[in-house]
DNA sequence: TCTGGGGTCCTAGGACCC
DNA sequence: TCTGGGGTCCTAGGACCC
């Protein structure tokens, strides 16, 4: 890292954020052009959005669909808002429906109070997720040291790609949106800063299909105006702890001493605070990451009890553990901790798990043990989610690679075994203990 | 009319070891 | 027998993000 940066040339730093316009309504759009300009909400769902066509042919067989493609689908037959029961909330919402309040993680009942005649469409994972690899690709092929940071959102890190450095990354920001705009149809905001604390906070600037760059002269300028609610990493909890304290804006949170920070958010987060404010933000772009965990869960479509509703409990779980363990194989990982959540009925979760000797992807062996930590919480409540999480992730063929004299807990080796080789190794360390 | 699903990281206490 | 300090792992909960 450190010969890194001295052997590297003293560029300054140019750091991209970039995220895609209204990401899921911009899919949507695209295969519904006649939806635009119009109030549409994403969300809800379980339905593809690919079935539309398909069931309108069922539902009026007497009409003639045959020349009626996706792009061409009559306004009257989408689906609206009004009238909708369930769970779900809004994935996204067109500017024509955020006009009536609607906005994203909103519920639909909610959503469907305030703009009835809105158009609901199913959130379409599979083109989302296809449209996504193509942006980031599209990307990667001009500047190849991109972090991903999810569907919709990136950094990369232009410093030492050629061209990175002209009009302070301008034109390769201008590159890479007219690239992206040409694969995929769809437009987005970039951000470029010495950092990703800046950048990310720079590409909300010009929405949508905005550029906005900002250098370290800008700080006081650009960002200390901006509500504490802006940094990555601030949320709601801490944004009213800080509000408590009359500050509001991240020019104020500048104004207070580390140490008073410290005092009132502890070492680290305090710590943090004080550095975020001033526009210090040393992390690096990093390309790759392994998971850590992957779980599954469900809201159910009304409050379940485990002893009334015994069976179909018991079958949404079953079905749980098996997609964890078909996500695990799809992507070659096993894991040693199993575990379980529950949201009640008031919203409060809870969560149990364990950790094997032995990391599995197995769904029957997943069960099993999920099935030993739900026994271990109050289940005479009424239950809304259930969840099947498994952690602790191993690339099965890759753990065995420790260095020949690693003796600590190896999982192919017993409990008991594994604790006579650890003491039989102190026992050299430490000859005179007995 | 409450509030999805899939993640990461941090904290804090207790067990256990040296 | 008492005291103590450092370190790791496990578990539960919670904040936060997309």
């Amino acid at each position: 890292m450190t010969t890194e940066r001295t052997t590297q040339t003293a560029l300054p730093r140019r750091i991209a954020h970039l995220d895609m316009d209204a990401f899921f309504a911009s899919v949507e759009l695209l295969r519904y052009p006649q939806l635009k300009g119009l109030p549409v909400v994403i969300g809800g769902g379980r339905r593809r959005a690919d079935d539309l066509l398909a069931r309108l042919r069922d539902t009026y067989p007497e009409r003639d669909w045959s020349e009626t493609t996706l792009d061409r689908i009559p306004l009257d037959f989408f689906p609206r808002l009004a009238g909708y029961t369930g769970r779900g909330v809004a994935t996204t919402a067109t500017y024509a429906a955020r006009q009536f309040g609607v906005g994203s993680a909103m519920g639909l009942m909610k959503a469907a109070k305030l703009c009835p005649q809105a158009i609901l469409l199913p959130v379409d994972f599979d083109e989302v997720r296809r449209i996504s690899r193509l942006f980031k690709s599209t990307i990667t092929e001009i500047a190849p040291v991109m972090e991903d940071r999810g569907i919709d959102e990136v950094y990369i890190d232009f410093t030492n790609v050629p061209g990175g450095q002209r009009e302070n990354g301008r034109a390769l920001a201008r590159l890479i949106q007219r690239s992206i705009h040409q694969a995929t149809g769809i437009t987005c905001s970039i951000g470029v800063a010495p950092n990703k604390l800046i950048a990310k906070m720079a590409s909300e600037f010009n929405k949508p299909n905005g550029i906005s760059i900002v250098l370290p002269e800008d700080l006081q300028t650009l960002i200390w105006p901006l509500p504490c609610r802006k940094i990555n990493g601030v949320g709601p909890k801490a944004d009213a702890r800080l509000q408590a304290h009359g500050i509001h804006t991240i020019g104020a949170l500048a104004e207070r001493e580390r140490g008073w920070l410290i005092e009132h958010f502890g070492k680290s987060y305090g710590d943090w605070l004080h550095a975020v404010s001033w526009g210090r933000d040393e992390r690096p772009v990093v390309t790759e990451s392994e998971p850590v965990s992957m779980s599954r869960e469900t809201t159910f479509e009304r409050d379940l009890h485990a002893v009334r509703d015994r069976a179909e409990l018991g079958a949404i779980f079953t079905r749980l553990c098996a997609q964890v363990a078909a996500d695990l194989r799809a992507k070659g990982y096993q894991g040693k901790t199993i575990g379980i959540k529950l949201r009640y009925d008031n919203f409060q979760s809870v969560t149990r798990d364990v950790t094997l000797p032995d990391a599995t992807d197995d769904a029957a062996s997943i069960r099993r043990h999920a099935g030993l930590c739900l026994k271990r919480v109050d289940l005479t409540r009424r239950i809304r989610l259930l969840g099947v999480r498994v952690g602790k992730l191993v690339k099965p063929g890759t753990e065995g690679a420790a260095p020949a004299h690693y003796s600590g807990n190896h999982p192919s080796v017993p409990r008991s075994v594994q604790d006579k080789a650890h003491d039989d190794h102190t026992h050299l360390l430490f000859p005179d203990l007995d």
